[in-house]
DNA sequence: ATGGTAGACAATCTA
């Protein structure tokens, strides 16, 4: 089984893209982030032509998530249970956290609050929106330690220093301020365990580029895409890679695909 | 060089 994760920004110009990424990569569930589109606006039927089910929340604009899967799609659910106003459509621009059993995976198709600067509200959102995720998922593994969960999606925090290309260019900037580096170790410590990186070391790996400034050509970009496994996931990992193929070539999204395989 | 690129939607906002 393999589950792969991809911020396409905008799944309405990235469709032709996408197909043909599943159509080669033999990707059983791909949750994907900043679909940009309305529920209504999403181009499910190029999806469910190649065999798969499709779930979304969507926004007019920005941000969105969506799941799919062609090894079922069951209890689809939005925002994280117990934590009324995180990964619903409330606050409105922000939140968005889709979930689904897939194979009896729990798959979470995440969009994590971009936070935009130190000083600004979405910061401190960011901060509280992660701590909903980490008191959730901590919950569903304190119901169920044999749990298959996997947290996958844009996470918008470099964990490390050799995520960024240069952390000098960061300093003062989000996506690797302490706080929001604790807030992930948090989740690790909740029990969920990247299971990308053992697979993929770095430095110099990375899942975005800035379209700007030739950050992709001149290899400067970033790891904020992950896979978090709960134990009984990250026990069936066998492979995972990032496709910067995908990064390439006009019509690229800014991320590349991040896969993780399963054995049976 | 006070910028750069991409996307939504139609004047800016977001990333």
């Amino acid at each position: 089984m393999r589950i792969a994760t991809w911020n396409v920004n905008s799944i309405r110009t990235r469709a032709d893209r996408v197909v043909a990424w599943l159509q080669r990569s033999d990707v059983d569930v791909l949750a994907l982030q900043e679909t940009k589109c309305r529920d209504d606006q999403f181009p499910e039927s190029r999806f469910t032509d190649l065999g798969y089910q499709v779930a979304h929340v969507g926004h007019s604009q920005w941000n969105g998530v969506a799941l799919l899967s062609r090894v079922g799609l069951e209890d689809v659910e939005v925002g994280f249970p117990g934590q009324p106003g995180f990964g619903s459509p409330e606050p409105a621009v922000e939140a968005r956290a889709l979930g689904a059993t897939c194979a009896g995976v729990r798959v979470w198709s995440l969009y994590v609050p971009n936070g935009r600067t130190l000083t600004d509200p979405h910061y401190e959102y960011k901060l509280r929106w992660l701590e909903a995720l980490r008191t959730a998922a901590g919950g569903w593994l304190a119901a169920d330690a044999g749990a298959q969960v996997a947290l996958v999606g844009d996470w918008n925090i470099a964990p490390q220093d050799d995520d960024v290309w240069d952390v000098r260019v960061f300093a003062h900037s989000t996506h690797v301020s302490e706080p929001e580096r604790a807030a992930f170790r948090a989740i690790v410590d909740a029990g969920y365990a990247d299971v990308v990186r053992p697979h993929t070391p770095g430095p110099g790996v990375y899942t975005y580029w800035d379209y700007t400034q030739l950050r992709f050509a001149r290899r400067e970009g970033m790891r904020i895409d992950f896979v978090l496994g709960s134990p009984a996931l990250a026990a069936r990992v066998t492979n995972a890679l990032i496709d910067r193929q995908e990064r390439k070539g006009k019509g690229a999204s800014d991320h590349a695909p991040v896969v993780v395989e399963l054995r049976d």
